[in-house]
RNA sequence: GGGCCCGUAGCUCAGCAUGGAUAGAGCGCCGGCCUUCUAAGCCGGAGGCCGCGGGUUCGAGUCCCGCCGGGCCCGCCA
């Protein structure tokens, strides 16, 4: 899709630095300002510079404002102190410019834009162990992951979604010596889902007979050794039992909003020769020696006393002493993959379809057909900041290997812990911390679908005390989405360098900095517009006099949405869509309350057209987001 | 011990990248607003040594140094 001319609150930008250049000043810097009483751009210049050439800020400032000319969109520009220069915007114009971009790209064009020029970006996410089913600390994952490839792709990225699905791991290994060797049924009660069982009752189960048979941590590792052999009866186990904890996984994931193009499966890396090529180039290249003496005698490590940090922490495993690979090992491997950077075929497969139909694809080194996917030009991966010394360790390879390291990046997040409050529900009695760290082994962490199912009932209720005419359908679905756009937007709204402390109370809000204030704002918005409908009202996108301070805020959020969101493509800042988002429900609930749209005689033409431009606007940005748009709710 | 992240209102968080105009929200608390488009909303009020100390600067919540408090990493786990 190609923009026809520039963006309104560009070419406001633009004009405002022309007058600057014109007045001998083109090097001020203009920005956003902070507030709409600072106009619709501001430069704080004359305050730099003002010391340099020996004048006061504000007298700099109206200096320069005196030999400003005219322009089409900006109506006045005021010098203020201590050293501002604002620029407003002429309202009549701006606004119907605004609104008829608005009306002219759509919900589907409105916030999009072609600055990623097509480029390729891998991003990896999600990620869970096979074993169990996704707790709120991997819905973080999940909801952090989608909402940077959903960004990318609507900003002109071409952007391909994996998930590395670890089947060849000890916790993996841990739920096959269960059915194995330990004698847990290797299905579940009727109508338990097999990733909970898994995660619930095996996991649980063994981890705790481990904790008194010294014998089974031996009998764990060899296990997950003979996993890693392809073509043993246990590789092939171990991928059947993931593949199946994996589909209900994927149910949970979906319902989370995300969409996945490939699962990459960790088996895959050993068995496709992937490893074993990039283990003889990290020999070439003298990156890998093996100890022949200290702790890691015997081991294949990485020789990190060239970095600067890692050095200090000593050299990292790649192969341990029986032969088999490490974790990173097998990253080092992928990352290679993931960049392109290797001629390795990978076998793969179809392995069903997303909720909006596209394909996925799953890797199987069993079948002929080989995966194709084009040179990313940046790989990103969505990991735990716990996971620092590993991920920097395989970028220093990569480095190492004449891979440009700026095109493998970590998107890093901190944790989320329960609450003591949460965790005592979950009858745990350590309350003296503040905070208690998830943890499947122990039993000790929150499911996803067991808090979007209260969120669902909770938002079941009240739909039902406001809609008691309503079908159980109807309920059903309305509350499903209030739901997603509860819980998505609480685990969003955190930047993802803060750990988060859930707490089920906190979650369960419908109201206030929620997901739901947003949702409600476009049906509110909806239900102006089927009531014009009726009344026979057309949209008009002038008005006849002056534009009011509600009516001004509301059109002023929505022309800074485009900007915000390359913005947010370029710094990765994802929390500034949630803030935007509610920025402009706020100015149209305040609009809402203030300026009545049917009975607003005059106005109304202009201010249905402003509730319509509202609603192609913040859809646009919750599609983005993934927070459900309802019509009524 | 070494490295990284966090510390802003009673609580949960913005603002810090790119220093600048009275430090913003939400929850909770107090007080208002439903004969007019959905009150999951709106308006008003109380509530802040921006962890502490120094430095740079005309100007620091924002940059630099030190300290204190909390978290994470430093495994032949992932």
């Amino acid at each position: 899709m190609c923009r026809e001319g520039v963006l309104t609150i560009k070419k406001l930008f633009k004009e405002a630095q022309r007058l600057l250049a014109e007045a001998g000043v083109p090097e001020a810097r203009l920005v956003p300002p902070r507030s709409h009483e600072f106009g619709e751009a501001t430069t704080a210049y004359p305050m730099e510079k003002a010391g340099m050439v020996g004048k006061r800020p504000f007298e700099l400032a109206e200096e320069i404002v005196s030999k400003l000319g005219s322009s089409e969109l900006i109506e006045s520009v005021k010098a203020v102190p201590p050293g501002y220069i604002n620029f407003y915007a002429d309202w009549r114009r701006f606004s119907e410019h605004t609104l008829s971009e608005i009306f002219r790209l759509g919900q589907m064009g409105y916030a999009s834009s072609e600055i990623g020029e097509g480029k390729v970006v891998l991003v990896e996410h999600t990620s869970v162990n096979p074993n169990k089913a996704l707790h709120v600390g991997h819905a973080r994952n999940v909801y952090l992951g989608d909402l940077v490839a959903r960004t990318l792709s609507k900003t002109g990225h071409k952007v391909y979604v994996l998930n590395y699905v670890d089947d060849s791991g000890v916790q993996m290994a841990s739920i096959l010596l269960g059915f194995l060797e330990l004698g847990i049924p290797a299905s579940p009660p009727e109508g338990v889902r097999f990733d909970e069982y898994c995660g619930d009752h095996v996991y649980v189960e063994v981890s705790r007979k481990a904790e008194t048979d010294r014998t089974l941590e031996e009998r764990l590792r060899s296990l997950a050794k003979r996993v890693e052999e392809r073509g043993s009866g246990e590789f092939r186990y171990a991928r059947e039992v993931a593949e199946k904890v994996l589909s209900y996984q994927l149910m949970t994931c979906w319902r989370l909003g995300a969409r996945y193009d490939m699962l990459f499966r960790e088996s895959d890396v050993v068995a496709s020769g992937l490893w074993s090529k990039t283990f003889q180039r990290l020999l070439e290249a003298g990156i890998i020696y093996k100890a022949a003496s200290g702790e890691n005698a015997g081991c294949w490590c990485v020789d990190l006393s060239g970095h600067e940090t890692l050095s200090k922490e000593g050299d990292e495993v790649l192969v341990k002493s029986d032969g088999s690979t490490t974790y990173v090992a097998r990253d080092i491997a992928f990352a290679l993959w993931k960049l392109g950077e290797s001629d390795v075929e990978i076998g793969g497969r179809v392995w069903g379809r997303n909720p909006d139909g596209s394909e996925i694809l799953i890797t199987d080194t069993d079948t002929a057909t080989h995966l194709e996917i084009p040179k990313a030009s940046m790989v990103i991966t969505v990991v735990g900041s716990e996971q620092r010394r590993p991920q920097e360790v395989i970028k220093y390879v990569l480095k190492k290997l004449g891979v440009d390291g700026e095109r493998y990046l970590h998107f890093s997040y901190e944790r989320v812990s329960l609450s003591s409050e949460s965790a005592k529900r979950l009858g745990m009695r350590e309350v003296e911390r503040k905070a208690i760290h998830m943890s499947g082994r122990r039993g000790i962490y929150i499911k996803v679908d067991a808090v979007l199912d209260e969120l669902k009932e909770l938002a079941a209720q009240e739909v039902r005390r406001r809609h008691a005419d309503w079908g159980s359908d109807k309920v059903d679905e309305v509350s499903e989405a209030i739901a997603r756009g509860a819980l998505r937007y609480s685990l969003l709204r955190t930047e993802a360098e803060k750990a988060v402390v859930f707490d089920m109370r906190e979650a369960l809000r419908l109201e206030g900095d929620t997901g739901p204030y947003i949702q409600y704002s476009v049906a509110r918005a909806h239900r102006i517009v089927e009531k014009a409908r009726d009344a026979h009202l057309q949209p008009s996108m002038r008005k006849s006099g002056d534009l009011v301070k509600e009516e001004k805020l509301l059109i002023r959020s929505a022309s800074y949405l485009p900007l915000v969101v390359e913005e947010v493509a370029k710094t990765l800042r994802l929390r500034q869509l949630l803030t935007h988002s509610r920025e402009m429900a706020v100015r149209f609930n305040e609009f809402y309350e203030k300026c009545p749209v049917i009975e607003g005689g005059e106005s109304a033409p202009f201010r249905l057209a402003l509730v319509e431009s509202y609603i192609i606007a913040q859809a646009s940005l919750m599609d983005i987001i993934g927070i459900p748009v309802l019509r009524e709710m």
